[in-house]
DNA sequence: GACTGTGAATCTCTTCACAGCA
DNA sequence: TGCTGTGAAGAGATTCACAGTC
């Protein structure tokens, strides 16, 4: 067969909304929520790109691929917006999701409140502690991960979120995959590999700290070379080098002609966690070596 | 000094290395460690290509933004990348990271044992409802917001992670940004507005499933008009295209031809999770209103 | 006058393909 | 021969700027 990835076929039936577009609908989509909210009835792609951060320019660009649903000189009508993404994004039919890895992320997510409300809603917890059935969370219950074909045709699961540790991830995703999942959140740091048609969206929270701390470098070059300023401090700060008094100026951070709106950094990324109680260190800590080990969990299915 | 944000103003005084680029310096430091971990002592742009789900071409030019460190006919020194990459992303000297909300996500983050060996470490946990300060979570004690300049001051905290509810991030933005951090990592549904030269990255869970939603509703028009073709098969697809049932061995899935890596969604991932104990119910579970409410953080000041 | 929709210019990222070196 | 490093081509995404419509 034709090994075309993510672009479906060879084929383009439709104008085929662009990813850097898709990315931002939610955006909108939030914010014209918040909008209907308080009973506004238009926006102009300009009060609209405040909102969330980007551009009037790629508002309306974005919101072109949708169709031509403005009115010139007024602006969009937000509830009709509010269909059209919604509509795009396949939200209006509520899509069932599993969680596998009701760790501490999985437990997280299980109970925020918000999914519902943007169109998804957990439908099966799994978890491979047998002695965790039973368990309610977020109204849910856990089942053990023997159970994970027959929930996922039960519910017509068709999205997976994978908060297992990075040891499982594969094998789960395998199981998702062969049992009709083709979309999965992958929480795992491990780079999963899936059949064609399979859509992987990764979050790793190290990742995107690494990235500002990438920013954070250039800011700040090298404070540990510097000499510290550092009195008696009060804490147990267990830091090492670190310390270099930046400018105290500060000020109130609260000046809307200084900021401008955080461009979003890329896209996003959430969270990780790891066991139960104090994590002790990593098991081959011994190594002087520096910087990296990945404390993938333990454990395997 | 000049304020020039992200891409500079009219100098440019470095090479620079691209955003898309940064992006996946962390990925290639996960998987450098696990090589170095197995005793791998080089690695091709083909190998740390496959194993980090990209191609080789990617691999090649992001590595030279570093500099050449790779030798022809041979490929590159794991060691010698490990440390420049490191060293880019500004991790030779671990920054203190300080966490404010610690609800559902936060409390999952902060339990999270995987950053110190990613280079970061939490020392600093805030969150606005008094009657939590003195908890230990994750080794650390939960103090009282009002602390959260002096705990900037004496940590020396420069990244700043954000799990409150949305209606208070933006306030406690303001607070992190007037203390000195200069980094923002925000896990509420809002858009920040800093000043110039703070850098804000976003995580927003809802998205990313919107965002699989959105392929998902390619690849399956619309179930709920169609009649369900269910009959009762175990390990039946209801897929249109793709997906040969791969075999559900699920042994050690690791089949290479007929799988592909899944092309990162855009960022890079990683977080795993792990079991725990109960959490806490986050305190304001109250509103049944509308879509946002990041769960997360128990109350804004 | 206000604001959308969109071609064209620009910029960024990715992919190609190959010269050059071990 | 094997693999890096990189110029050049190609693909996307963003920005510009303005014609078109209410």
């Amino acid at each position: 067969m034709s090994p075309s990835r993510r672009p479906s076929r060879e084929k383009r039936p439709r104008p085929a909304v662009p990813e850097a577009t898709v990315a931002r609908l939610p955006l909108y989509l939030r914010v014209l929520t918040g909008l209907a909210d308080d009973g506004v009835e238009t926006v102009s792609s300009d009060t609209l790109a405040a909102a969330a951060g980007v551009t009037s320019a790629k508002v309306r660009k974005d919101l072109s691929h949708l169709g031509s649903y403005g009115t010139r000189g007024v602006g969009y009508d937000v509830d009709v917006l509010l269909d059209r993404i919604s509509a795009r994004l396949g939200l209006t039919e509520d899509r069932g999701v599993m969680l596998v890895g009701v760790g501490n992320l999985g437990h997280a997510l299980a109970r925020y409140g918000g999914f519902p409300a943007r169109g998804f809603r957990i439908v099966a917890l799994v978890d491979a502690d047998p002695a965790r059935a039973g368990e309610l969370v977020g109204g849910v219950e856990i089942r053990p991960v023997v159970e994970l074909e027959r929930l996922i045709e039960d519910y017509q699961v068709t999205i997976g979120v994978i908060c297992t540790p990075a040891a499982a991830a594969q094998q789960v995703c395998d199981r998702l995959v062969a049992a009709g999942v083709t979309s999965i959140l992958n929480f795992a740091p491990v780079v999963l590999s899936v059949p064609d048609g399979v859509d992987v969206r990764k979050v790793d929270l190290a990742v995107e700290l690494q990235i500002l701390s990438f920013h954070e470098a250039r800011k700040r070059p090298d404070r540990s070379a510097e000499p510290r300023i550092r009195p008696a401090a009060p804490g147990t700060l267990p830091l090492e080098g670190a310390v270099g008094a930046l400018s105290p100026d500060g000020a109130t951070g609260s000046r809307p002609e200084l900021r401008t709106l955080a461009t979003e950094g890329r896209t996003l990324g959430i969270a990780p966690a790891e066991r139960g109680d104090a994590e002790p260190a990593p098991t081959t800590a011994a190594g002087t070596e520096a910087v990296m080990r990945l404390a993938t969990g333990s454990e395997g299915s």
